[in-house]
DNA sequence: CCATCGGAAGGGCAAATGCTCAACCGCCAA
DNA sequence: TTGGCGGTTGAGCATTTGCCCTTCCGATGG
């Protein structure tokens, strides 16, 4: 191998080494590199090209947002992701719901910033909430805001953290509430209550938004559906046993990211929950209790795009 | 400062540290950087050339160059030494100070990544702290950094260029600054500074340390002893006249690398500065005017290695 | 309230860069 | 010898980048 020193690859990569040198760290322009190396202009662009193919030259970014993105970067590449936003934890509040609402409203900011009319539509959750709450104040009578799900409990009473109507004030949009409660009370009510027009058409706007965020729900004790009074102990037991690890929307879902063909998802009123969805459908999630239901929305390509915690993505990515 | 995390100042170094990993990590243009921060081209220009400017990224070459490797082969040999690393110069710039950072930051950064306790110990100087810029923030609680001489100059103030600080900040560990000046004013006085526990202690450290890194100083009248107002231009002739060529930790040598029995070394209070020492004393140093100090702190092993720029490689060589 | 000022944003342009293409060189085999 | 072929070179051109200069915005102080 020793005499391998004087081969042309070996020199060629040396120079393109050296021409890596000039040129990132000491800052020449290829110019001035092709004449310190006695080479033409052209010669010294393929060096420097080359140092970078060969990986001769390695670049580090020295900032917590460099981690982030790369986190990012895994993620969008390892579950076909179009988008991947991840915000930087604080190691002593790993899931601080501040970095992901920031990190969503910056997305968010850019997309109402078209001059042209975009269909926004909501899940509900604290994540949105928090998100709606970041967004400065904007103008923006283009675009619609509408709600994927009711935010009316089964005693008629509002949910808590309804974004839509937030989101539609801070940015003087027109927006559509969603018209039908979470749940029918059977399959019967269900299909009578979606007979309505207002309900056709706000299912149908869902359907056709550019740009959908939403949250994703556990399936445990802590569960948002149990929490909120949608489903008992039962209930949750039962779903559990048939394989339920998230929902979405309250879609509720397997650790494929199938959504489940059962009694609970026949009632569910909210709008529909496209499979491999055709336009962006992207999740605020993050801690450790939701890693189950937000690893089987990746792998089911529920959703095309995560906004979620540094501690939350590493976890993904092990 | 946590609540300056959303300052206009974090937003926009985020901002850059975003742009620069764009650009330089995922290779995107500033075209696209601009659309997806939704700000426009120039913006996005100027958040790269801050990434740059406040040296959020770090750019390192990962390939021997052959002459280098020569050159470094070629002085461990002739002078004995355990380590040596040349990095190569720009003909222009022969003695660029980020060549040698680069450099000696991988060396340290190879040091630090050990799980078991080191004891670094620093001097002073543009070349260290150059170098600690370079290294990239890790978390080694486990480390102690201990400085080998007094940051205070004679009226008080705090020489700049504290590189021990700045270490033991960037990588978490413990850290010792040198409780004494770097001049006492007679030799009672100094005996007298000596006494006391924490010198005591932190002159042990210095010992004990696993690896030193320090640089050299020249004694013409670009001294750093005289520019910074430790040495007359009386005292720097008088020294001269006794042989000195040199100092490392402001320990004065002569042509044969031999610790001058003089009055300006019976007044030094830094660390003791070991002949042939047991352990890695590494300097950094390059440049036409140290070359006399470099040779002789090479011909009396003074240090163990060196990390230097090729220009000044081949003429230690010639 | 208005005048002033500093910093940031955007337009425009020249320099630097990346890429394609045709020409060329050396090598091998017919 | 000659033709073909892989690979390298340099010219030309489109894109990208860096920078200057003007304009705009918000803060500050009278």
């Amino acid at each position: 191998m020793s005499a391998d020193r004087f081969t042309p690859e070996t020199t060629r990569l040396d120079d393109a080494a050296r021409a890596g040198w000039l040129y990132y760290v000491a800052g020449n322009t290829q110019d001035q590199i092709a004449r310190k190396l006695g080479v033409s202009r052209q010669s010294a662009q393929r060096l420097v090209a080359m140092a970078l193919s060969e990986r001769l030259v390695k670049v580090r970014l020295d900032h917590p947002i460099g981690r982030c993105m790369d986190l990012a970067a895994a993620l969008t590449d390892r579950y076909g992701l179009t988008l991947a936003e991840v915000a930087p934890s604080d190691p002593e509040a790993p899931d601080l719901l501040a970095g992901i609402a920031i990190a969503a409203a910056a997305l968010l900011e850019r997309v109402l910033k078209s001059p042209e009319r975009r269909i926004v539509s909501l899940g509900t959750g604290r994540n949105l909430r928090a998100m709606v709450e970041q967004l400065p104040r904007m103008t923006c009578p283009q675009h619609v805001v509408v709600s994927r799900l009711g935010n009316m409990m089964q005693d008629g009473s509002a949910t808590p953290y309804n974004a839509t109507i937030r989101l539609a004030e801070r940015i003087g949009a027109p927006h559509f509430p969603y018209p039908l409660p979470v749940l029918a009370r059977d399959p019967a009510e269900l299909a009578a209550m979606q007979a309505q027009q207002a309900a056709r058409n706000t299912i149908d706007l869902c359907a056709r938004a550019d740009l959908s965020l939403v949250g994703i729900g556990q399936m445990d004790m802590t569960a948002p559906l149990h929490v909120d009074g949608f489903l008992s102990e039962a209930e949750m037991a039962e779903l559990a046993r048939a394989g339920a690890v998230g929902e979405i929307t309250s879609w509720v879902y397997d650790a494929q990211g199938r959504i489940l063909d059962c009694a609970f998802n026949r009632r569910v009123a909210s709008a529909p929950l496209p499979c491999r969805p055709a336009r962006d459908v992207i999740a605020l999630a993050s801690g450790q209790s939701k890693l189950p239901a937000i690893r089987a929305a990746l792998a089911g390509r529920l959703i095309t795009g995560l906004v979620t915690s540094e501690a939350t993505a590493e976890r993904l990515l092990d």
